[in-house]
DNA sequence: CTGTTAGCGCGTTCAC
DNA sequence: GTGAACGCGCTAACAG
């Protein structure tokens, strides 16, 4: 494989050659709205497909300075929030000729790296997914003018990112008046991460809302928006026998799933009655009649598209988008 | 944002010009293992780091002719199977230098036009999960020197692509020895789709071990390999109370676990005594106790690595790796 | 509408 | 070890 007879590629030359045109009306037969007589550009389609040629995209976006690529940067793999965020994603800029270029990064630390490296390709835009920039890097693509789109994430800093967020304060606080207007006393909440805007932000409004009501603060444990830390979180939150919570508030429905089977299977609860579970996101497993997970809904398609407008530059000055959702009561709250 | 001061980005000459020396060294500077003396190197990453500047990795891989690009073909994004082995391959990937170009196909027919794209991209390897691609395409792949890798399907076509799969034959046969160990006699099978080689194969050794037993062919329905077809296959299969399965065997545990759900909610028969279930992949939800799925598991992470040999080139001249997995016995069957 | 010309930014000879 | 010169394959600006 290694010492194959060197294949070359046919190129833009060997196509005008044999169509007997020259290099620059081929390469205007294979761009569109390129004023070219439509025998000749039959003539050279002709040629083309003989030869197996295609245009060879890297020295047209080198050229160009841009490619129709654009940067995705991936955390979360394990919950399917994410992976239909990424499927929408790739069927709207399939839609606009767009394609993406994935990185996924562990750690924030490695997010910087993927995007300066991503700025080499000279991406048209960078999508980060559940993960945090830094504010050197943001501030390196836009002095190269690539738009940055941080999807369910926020960042403090004006101008560093435009973001797209579902109504985390709605939700936390409908689900707080949700326990509340169902009599549950005991509450518990379980965090994402401590450094994710997104658990942040849902934390802090559900706490608020529950102290409007005169609640103390809840017990809290973080689940490190993992199925494996919900687990843990939800054991050391009702460890003890004799003080258990009778309602639970996860920061994603991933993490109340995994909460909701740990309570059946290690606990004998079965949530809904003696004690409410519920989550965020409304991934289609909540409908799941296993679960039947009351949560927030996070509508992905909408937020979705309102990135792509954002890249497309179909959008105004907002920096913030968020996207209302509506609270889903099923059986476990 | 369109009429922003058109920012240039710094290319190789400037910072050439920054730091005094040639443009020919700079490009040095930046490729490991090229002969430039230590102090020049030093001055020029300062040089560059001045000044932001970082090669363009198009004109390199316009150069060499190549791009440390792999292009991925996904189908399914509803199936955690392929989220995770995409995951493994963005991992496995990573470590050596690669990035992800990805492509999503609803269709069959769609797969060709991607893989035609990705020739443009130069890319150094295809990767298709669970699609399939035409003998042509194919063709144009090998004459192109562009390895092609097809993850979960076989292709009868000779030296038409590497393929990766788990073993089908004997993991279809396993199942089929447990229902018939374990005394079932009206046993049902859950096709993914006709097309599907991975399907076929599983049927072909499913149906052929439960005749070896002189049992008449299995029921059968055809899922779709999503939740929704899973669903409805399953409504069918078990439509007339008086001749109901008592196990069923799907083409993959996402439908398998539908079909649970479903024999519960809505025909309440509780997998495992009444009737077998049994699925294929050994998905980590299939261990989830709502589950607790009987199942043949394919390592995921085994199959991904065995394709990155391949196309790092690590790898001898076999054409069709099929990587083993078990028979994995839980409460569905 | 068409061909000619001049680069896009960088890796890679080739002399020194 | 280093710089000059060339060219990867193509698009864009220009003249006709």
């Amino acid at each position: 494989m290694s010492d194959a007879p060197s294949f070359r590629n046919p190129t833009a030359h060997d196509v005008a050659r044999l169509a007997g045109v020259s290099q620059s009306a081929v390469s205007r037969a294979f761009t569109a709205g390129a004023s070219i007589s439509p025998d000749k550009r039959e003539k050279i389609i002709a040629a083309a497909d003989q030869l197996g040629y295609r245009p060879n995209i890297l020295a047209r976006s080198l050229i160009q300075g841009t490619s129709k690529v654009v940067g995705v940067v991936f955390g979360q793999f394990e919950n399917p929030f994410f992976a239909h965020a990424l499927d929408r994603f790739a069927e709207e800029f399939a839609a606009r000729g767009l394609r993406i270029l994935l990185f996924t990064a562990k750690t924030n630390a490695t997010v910087d790296e993927q995007v300066a490296e991503l700025l080499s390709y000279k991406v048209s835009a960078v999508i980060l997914m559940a993960v945090n920039l830094s504010s050197k890097l943001a501030a390196e693509c836009a002095r190269s003018n690539i738009p940055v789109v941080m999807f369910n994430r926020t960042t403090e800093e004006d101008h560093a990112a435009f973001t797209v967020t579902g109504d985390n304060a709605a939700g936390a606080t409908a689900i707080a008046r949700h326990f509340l207007a169902t009599g549950r006393k005991r509450i518990a909440y379980m965090a994402g991460y401590d450094d994710s805007s997104t658990s942040r932000q849902r934390e802090a409004a559900f706490f608020a809302a529950l102290a409007d009501s005169g609640l103390p603060p809840p017990r809290r444990a973080i689940g490190h928006y993992s199925r494996h830390g919900a687990i843990e979180a939800t054991r050391a939150l009702f460890a003890s026998a004799s003080d258990q919570p009778d309602a639970l508030f996860c920061a994603n429905d991933l993490m109340a799933i995994a909460a909701i089977e740990t309570l059946r299977a290690e606990f004998g609860i079965e949530p809904g009655a003696q004690c409410a579970v519920a989550g965020f996101d409304d991934i289609p497993m909540a409908s799941w009649p296993s679960f039947s997970l009351t949560t927030y809904s996070q509508p992905v398609a909408d937020m979705v598209a309102r990135a792509v407008a954002f890249i497309a530059g179909e959008t105004g000055e907002e920096q913030a988008v968020v996207v209302p959702g509506k609270l889903i009561v099923r059986n476990s709250a």
